[in-house]
DNA sequence: TTGTAGGCGTTATCAT
DNA sequence: ATGATAACGCCTACAA
């Protein structure tokens, strides 16, 4: 591979000059640019991106962080990661996958991390990712609360998530709902903590006491019943324990799809016995579900961009004054999964 | 930051044997590897990654290159991708996400791409991401055959194409079926070549005449009917032009789902009046999905992992002789969305 | 087993 | 606008 001496000395010029020409810090008159720039494609030369990177401290790449060794991705997550690349790409920046390997790296043998800041997805309540991104002074936006200890600042995007439940529950109850089953993220997913407080403060405002068959967690990635989750909570509280439920909320596209299913295999129509609510799902997948299903639309891939946004200013490349946590929007979709219910 | 010359100094060590502690490439006393970890702990210093690569030359980083603009992942792109990077982290390698802008990069603006190798999703004919591998030396693996013209060989995974398409035609045959439509990728995309010549050879084979109505190609990801591609096809042509299909065979997830609604739209029940065949989808979406699809399983993370294999190997980390095409099985999963017609 | 010094390919500073 | 040269932080012969 060429390199930018044996650019200078073709071009005759000082191999300063070739780094101007093509970082295009410092001017350069137009004739000499065209020279260098002939010779480079003549020699098939390029920038050597680690040697920049090691003395400008830039890799100009973020990473992303996803949920730990995530095989499941819901289409939240697929859209999100999509909102990352696109606004990430408009300031020349890469995205660097990241992912906690399962068993603990042993700790002396790492490197420093070869990104300029980073994305973190899915934030739990002490989040060793998060805390190690602090101790090593990256700068990072979180999807979500951060909730550890030693942190006290730190910038995120979240959507309302109190107001979200809220929502949804008045939602329901205003459609004569009060048998309603909520299948909740994964316990340690911090944004499950602000949605269950919601949902039971909610449902207790209006008198409703929320019972331990009305709430559920979805289990750990590794368990075996993570895939299932949906469907086995609908056939044990709806089949099984026969439990009244008119309406379910359910955390994600999957989630829903198997509950779905299970109410199928259990006789009961949807919305007409059971209604049932999604909070966050691939918006073409709520469409072509039959019954088309009634949806909290998150924006997934806007937030995406927003926390790309929140990050890049951060790092100083994108200028202003930037809020610390950033809300985006989020609304109810009405399709035809939630009916009505005559009292 | 602390630097490799603060531990060696604190150690009373030079940095040589401080590299060897980290490197682990040379041995070094248990006395003296105690007491420079314990610096390096108390000086909180970690190898610097970029000084490291502009040495040894190796990033220890694999790009994974997504299609163009790529807004819109199926379920299969996802689970490939989960095993690129669950094989690659292996490896101790790193993923990062390689898209090319839509606008063409300013050509003479750019740096290296500071990755080892690649593996390359979804290439088209005369592919200029290849192209770019190609010219800049860089190892890479395609999911699918290279159709460059410059290029004679390559590495690649790919399942058995003509083969898969023979066996999902000569099953639908074998149920009676003889009025098939194919909803195929974007014509550009190398897999839809195969697929659709051994389409058309199959049914040919069988005595059944390809019309133009029967064979149709996704459109391009920037177009506006990329969405709606399974539904306004089934639409236009079940519908609109009244055509003869009993039986359906969507390219993945998505266009079997929009597909499914239209049948729906139409009156049709599946797999009563149409049987529908989906050629590439997540699992738990065609179990989920009702009926649940009858679907040919791709292996999608095992493609992803066995593309990450052949590049180590390439690079020199994964010893041993690799073929220079690897084949993952794929097989028909049977569920309900086809029927049997009698004749 | 450990120390020494040169070099990896750029950018940045200070001249000119 | 361009040149010369010292970093950037680490690895790797070679020497001891």
């Amino acid at each position: 591979m060429a390199k930018i001496d044996d650019v200078a000395r073709l071009a005759k010029v000082s191999k300063g000059t070739v780094s101007n020409v093509f970082s295009q810090k410092r001017p350069t008159s137009d004739e000499v640019r065209e020279r260098v720039l002939r010779v480079s494609r003549q020699l098939n030369y390029v920038p050597n991106h680690t040697a920049r990177s090691l003395v400008t401290k830039k890799t100009m790449a973020i990473g992303l962080t996803i949920p730990h060794g995530s095989f499941f991705f819901s289409l939240f997550h697929t859209q999100f990661i999509n909102g990352v690349i696109l606004e990430a790409s408009y300031y020349g920046y890469r995205v660097l996958l990241d992912i906690i390997p399962e068993q603990q790296v042993q700790t002396p043998f790492l490197t420093s991390y070869p990104i300029d800041g980073a994305v973190v997805m899915s934030p739990t309540t002490n989040d060793e990712r998060i805390a190690l991104m602090h101790a090593g002074q990256i700068p990072f936006v979180t999807v979500g609360k951060v909730m550890n200890e030693e942190i006290a600042h730190f910038t995120s995007v979240d959507n309302d998530n109190p107001q979200i439940m809220r929502s949804i529950c008045e939602y329901l109850i205003d459609k004569g709902h009060t048998a309603i089953m909520f299948l909740n993220a994964n316990a340690l997913m911090t944004v499950s903590l602000d949605r269950k407080a919601s949902f039971i403060q909610t449902l207790e405002k209006h008198g409703l006491p929320v019972e331990a068959h009305m709430l559920h967690h979805k289990p750990a990635l590794n368990s075996s019943e993570y895939l299932d989750y949906g469907y086995a909570e609908t056939i044990r509280v709806l089949g099984t324990e026969r439990r009244k439920v008119t309406a379910i909320i359910a955390d994600d596209d999957r989630t829903a799809f198997s509950t779905l299913k299970a109410l199928k295999d259990l006789n009961l129509n949807v919305p007409g016995d059971v209604s049932l609510f999604v909070i966050c799902g691939d918006l073409s997948m709520m469409v072509q579900s039959d019954p088309s299903l009634t949806s909290m639309d998150l924006q997934p891939s806007e937030l995406g961009a927003q926390s790309v946004r929140l990050l890049m200013n951060q790092l100083g490349v994108l200028q202003g004054e930037f809020p610390e946590h950033v809300i985006v929007e989020s609304k109810i979709i009405e399709r035809n999964s939630v009916s009505t219910i005559s009292s």
